[in-house]
DNA sequence: CTGCTTTAGTGTCTATAATACACTATTTAG
DNA sequence: CTAAATAGTGTATTATAGACACTAAAGCAG
């Protein structure tokens, strides 16, 4: 059954670009890896998939492993074939992207011990492989995501202030934006509701909390679209 | 060298999307299967990635082999990887998507022989594979792509009419334009210049053909961005 | 208890872009 | 010269985006 070709067979690997937000800035999950080829340099986890695997399940279970997340925002972002991209062969990977959310990001923390970090955006180390690349694309998606979904939502805890969703969306598009007309915008997507709660934390007036209406959002989610900025 | 890992291996192929406008209709290219699987059946043209040839090449050299043509507005689609998609053993497949305009879509006629033919995208026969599921996604892309890109000007011939363009338009939205809208909306884009040529063609007034500023045009090939409708 | 500091929260005006909508102009055929 | 067919043109309305500044509420220091 398997196999009748007589054409090359590429290996074929995933990796993910996994975006957080930490102390309001835009951070990305990397390995830094324990062979050659590239031994200890830093690169985007990822691996390879299995017999009878799907593409997203091993991008899933590659999460898994590396993170101990499950049940995430992902998303296909682009397939790298160049033949050279690796020392060892033909190796082609294709790239998912996964954004988590803040309170989701300490589970991966125990993890750690294996290699694992957030890195700022803005301060990356050389990367292994043609990760560099993988990376500003996966950047120049998430910005454009971010134009036309409800991507950022995905970096949020369940309950939020409106600064701190305001925060996500400043940390990766890298510019600061308009309160004013940020919050006219939310409210007229239409997707948030107040609840009676108030952050207090710091000397200052409290900010009241926000979720999503729970029916509005999930039909969102599928589809994808929606939240210009 | 090469293939030192104990992964599994799959086949990979490319496979293209081919779309251009016939008699103001969207159409796409298809061959009929001369072998098993799906022997009879009409499928997305496209074929096996080999030994250290790049991905986009290989779409490349496929789009060449089938339609002759070369030099084509050509995109990454997705990667399709279930795997059961090919029963006959674990075939990863790069979806690509290009643009082919009425002027050259002639050339690709000359392999009409070996089972070659457009079809309407409201008229499709059944398909071979996932490749129905390709082409939905495909088709959604380039709905899409025309929103904020200037895709739709790769289907036109170096001097056109403006009401051949918004026809291009229409046939890929599926819906009706605006005529003054449409062509307000054009200028402003400023990619635009007129010729002093005519279309004498039929029994009414002729219409002036523009061609593409070629500076401004190339520069945003290169972008993709620029054309919102 | 007063006031200083810090962040939360709110509304208007202007500019730009999107849409709806109808008539005149030019050509050829008969 | 008239009929048929497509080319070509402008205005008014509505929706969306961006610029912009002050008041409100909490904690802490004195």
């Amino acid at each position: 059954m398997a196999y009748t070709y007589e054409y090359p067979r590429p290996s074929v690997t995933v990796d993910l670009a996994i975006f957080t937000i930490r102390e309001g800035k835009l951070h990305v999950l990397l390995i830094r890896r324990g062979g050659q080829p590239f031994k200890g340099k830093w690169a985007l986890p990822g691996g390879f998939v299995l017999e009878g695997e799907d593409l997203e399940t091993a991008a899933l279970r590659e999460l898994q492993e590396e993170t101990g997340v499950r049940d995430l925002y992902l998303e296909q972002l682009y397939t790298f074939g160049e033949p050279q991209r690796d020392p060892r062969g033909r190796v082609i990977t294709v790239a998912y992207f996964a954004l988590i959310s803040s309170d989701r990001q300490e589970l991966s923390a125990q993890t750690d011990a294996a290699g694992v970090e957030w890195h700022a955006m803005d301060a990356l180390p050389p990367l292994a492989f043609d990760h560099e690349k993988i990376l500003e694309y996966a950047l120049d998606r998430l910005r454009n995501k971010l134009e036309y979904t409800t991507v950022g939502f995905q970096l949020l805890p369940k309950k939020f202030t409106l600064s701190e969703l305001q925060g996500i969306y400043e940390a990766i598009l890298g510019r600061g934006l308009d309160k004013r007309n940020f919050r006219r915008k939310i409210a007229l997507l239409d997707i948030l509701e107040e609840t009676d709660e108030k952050k207090m934390e710091g000397v200052h007036r409290p900010a009241r909390l926000y979720r999503f209406k729970a029916r509005k959002f999930e039909k969102l989610k599928d589809k994808g679209i929606l939240f210009p900025f």
